[in-house]
DNA sequence: ATCTGACTTCCACTGAGTGGAAGCCCCGGC
DNA sequence: GCCGGGGCTTCCACTCAGTGGAAGTCAGAT
């Protein structure tokens, strides 16, 4: 059994959270000992706990008694300023870019030293994609993560680069190579990968700014970038600009 | 101060979810004694609860010191099986009808006594909206609320028809009337408002259904229904169907 | 300079939470 | 049809995590 146990921590809440933290897109329902397992928790106290997050809407159960994320859950979530303006703001222009391009789009965000897919439309599934709205993918891999990265802070970037796992033959792994990638992204004000996140996919991904500050990036995937990466990047761009527009206009918070 | 104090509760569990609660719409940012008052909880406690939960993700502290519903709470909500399968499955219909139509289009389903809005595809601002994704309305002021109404179990009819909050001055409150309305809407497999829930805007509502029961509702928001029903209704139903038909092949789980 | 109100820290008390043990129930093998 | 195993649920005496009043801190308003 995998657990992955997230530091069982002392406090009542914290259990009640591990609970919650059990699930995962792999684990989007589990039995109340698959539960208490991942959970790092006896079962008992799982029980007791997660019946309390039923009752409230955190958990729901289904009719076979396995345990899944509540609505409610869902819901509040949707409060979460990551995605309360944004998300709604891009949505048009991700919908344009769709229509131009009918390839994958993506609007995501820097979380800590992962990039945190916030929107996606897909496209023809002729492209492999990895991603989907709410999941975290290295930052050193993607073409929207190579911009929030190279629009980073220092220490972010430091933690980032000493380590830079492998993922396609085509990852690039060397801390110098990105650097020297991060430098001409922010020269060019684009960045792309070419495979190295997953084979026959490559992708191309610009800033979304608030004010001056990078506060997102918005990219878009197609099986190869020779024919028309200029067109990709002006759209982009464009649609890029217009998103910030739309930001730097009402009462847009951040975190 | 308008407190809505959910029943403070006596478990560590239910005061943490009560701080989680406090949230809505109206209340995306609290500060640490305006969290406290609407969970009903004293300030210490509050304060105490609320770092480990923004610890853990579930809140975030802005820069200011007021609190906000975290990334975390927001990608784990994801994973809720209400919109798991249903919102990706629909994506691409909503956004037909939306190109065809322009107008605001929803994918909503029936928790409890109210509609839950599942998605929203919002056209020109011409018409006012009240809905958005993630927010809850009465079943019995909306099209898509009707129509989940008119197919859910007796009980949950008669728990909404004993109290029908009057919206504007079209919402219809007469029990009789709404149940002669739902008979007719099992007759014809669509359901129609006009003026109920926001003066000037109009909407029709059709059933999704999965193999027989109905799982959702696809509705359409405009500002008047005389010209084209019969149109939009079709298309309405075609796109149901179609959602139907996808929902019926994978391992589709409902609650 | 002083006040006000919100945030944070402290700490002695105590009852909410714990989890081992036992009972229950369903399913599958013999 | 009976038995055994595994997962779910209930129980309850012990105890330590959680509580929240009180006091300290800080920022901004007067």
């Amino acid at each position: 059994m995998a657990g992955n146990s997230s530091a069982p921590g002392t406090s009542v809440t914290s259990r009640a959270l591990a609970l919650v933290a059990a699930f995962d897109e792999d684990h989007r329902r589990l039995t109340l000992t698959e539960l208490a397992g991942r959970a790092g928790v006896p079962v008992p106290t799982a029980h007791r706990l997660a019946a309390e997050l039923v009752a409230w809407g955190a958990l729901a159960r289904t009719r076979d008694g396995e345990f899944v994320i509540g609505r409610r859950l869902w819901d509040i979530g949707l409060l979460a300023p990551v995605q309360a303006g944004l998300v709604e703001l891009a949505s048009p222009y991700l919908h344009d870019l769709y229509g131009a391009t009918l390839a994958t789009v993506h609007l995501a965000v820097r979380d800590g030293t992962e990039v945190l897919y916030l929107d996606r439309l897909s496209g023809s599934v002729s492209v492999p994609v990895v991603s989907t709205v709410g999941s975290r993918l290295p930052l050193h891999a993607t073409g929207v993560g190579k911009v929030l990265l190279a629009h980073a802070p220092g220490e972010v970037q430091e933690a980032v680069l000493t380590d830079l796992p492998r993922i396609t033959p085509y990852t690039i792994t060397q801390p110098g190579r990105l650097r020297r990638q991060l430098r001409q992204v922010l020269r060019d004000d684009y960045a792309t990968t070419s495979e190295e996140m997953s084979l026959g996919a490559c992708s191309v991904g610009v800033p979304i700014r608030q004010h001056d500050a990078v506060v997102a990036a918005l990219g878009i995937v197609v099986p190869s970038l020779k024919r028309d990466k200029a067109r990709l990047v002006a759209a982009l761009q464009v649609a890029a600009r217009g998103i910030g527009r739309g930001l730097a206009l009402p009462s847009s918070e951040s975190i």
